[in-house]
DNA sequence: CTTTGTGCAAATTCTTTGCACCAAA
DNA sequence: TTTGGTGCAAAGAATTTGCACAAAG
């Protein structure tokens, strides 16, 4: 299968074993990129995989966000999201829904910021919020 | 006191009735510009308000930023930031000591996501993450 | 009085930690 | 074996909730 063999290769590539474990949550991000919370994963995969525990969620999530193979995004106060995607992208997050979606759209020159150049920028997050479509009626 | 009838201002503006809790916390936040979290602004007033509870202060920060008195950020995943400055800017974390800096670049035109028509943006929010300049040489 | 704000204590929720077991090299 | 990964149960931390009391008009 297409996906799984990328999976392989992003978690070699950052030097991350690829475990069961590891490689389904990646293939889920991957294959689902609608930003789930740790709670989201858990639950999508446990039903295949009932010996999944919480606890190696977080220890994966957080061992591929350190690697830099997935983002974690906090525009949501109250769980960190996941992202697959490592592309410079923004994200919009729905005040009525909670959807959390992508917006390609050209992020913020970190020159701007060379003024500042007692800052040593490595990471930018752009995020907007309101409504979507189907809640601005709403 | 200038700051004092600013504060008054502001709360009233908004609607919000000038508490002396509520003015001390939005005194609080507009006399240091640090983003302080919700135990920084309670651990801060206790001393010369030994009554005030810390769900007076969640209470509060709720309510003005509901109001849009304040604005929260969420740039740390751990704690809730809080910022009497609602003027549009970006923020800078370090990733070494913590701190929060407020970064005042120009910030991205909405207008840019006019394309997105589907979606009514209300909120933008501009953060970088990186090491500020004592950080950068440990 | 009546409404609104405050604050304590308990409950919830998200995340981390300690430790024992399992698996792969 | 030895190292690293997994997972349970418990701990920790941030925030919210329920409710009684206090304050203001």
């Amino acid at each position: 299968m297409r996906t799984t063999s990328n999976v392989v290769n992003r978690l070699e590539e950052a030097g991350v074993k690829p475990s069961v474990q590891r490689m389904a949550i990646m293939k889920y991000l991957v294959d689902h990129p609608v930003h789930p919370t740790v709670d989201m994963i858990f639950h999508a995969l446990f039903p295949a995989m009932p010996t999944l525990s919480k606890t190696t969620v977080y220890n994966t999530l957080k061992l591929l966000s350190e690697e830099g193979v997935v983002h974690s995004i906090d525009i949501d106060e109250k769980n960190v999201r996941y992202d697959g995607d490592i592309s410079p992208h923004a994200h919009f997050k729905c005040k009525g829904c909670g959807a959390i979606i992508d917006l390609h759209i050209e992020m913020p020159d970190n020159k701007h910021i060379a003024n500042f150049s007692d800052l040593k920028i490595d990471e930018c997050q752009l995020y907007y919020k309101g409504y979507c479509k189907n809640c601005i009626t709403m």
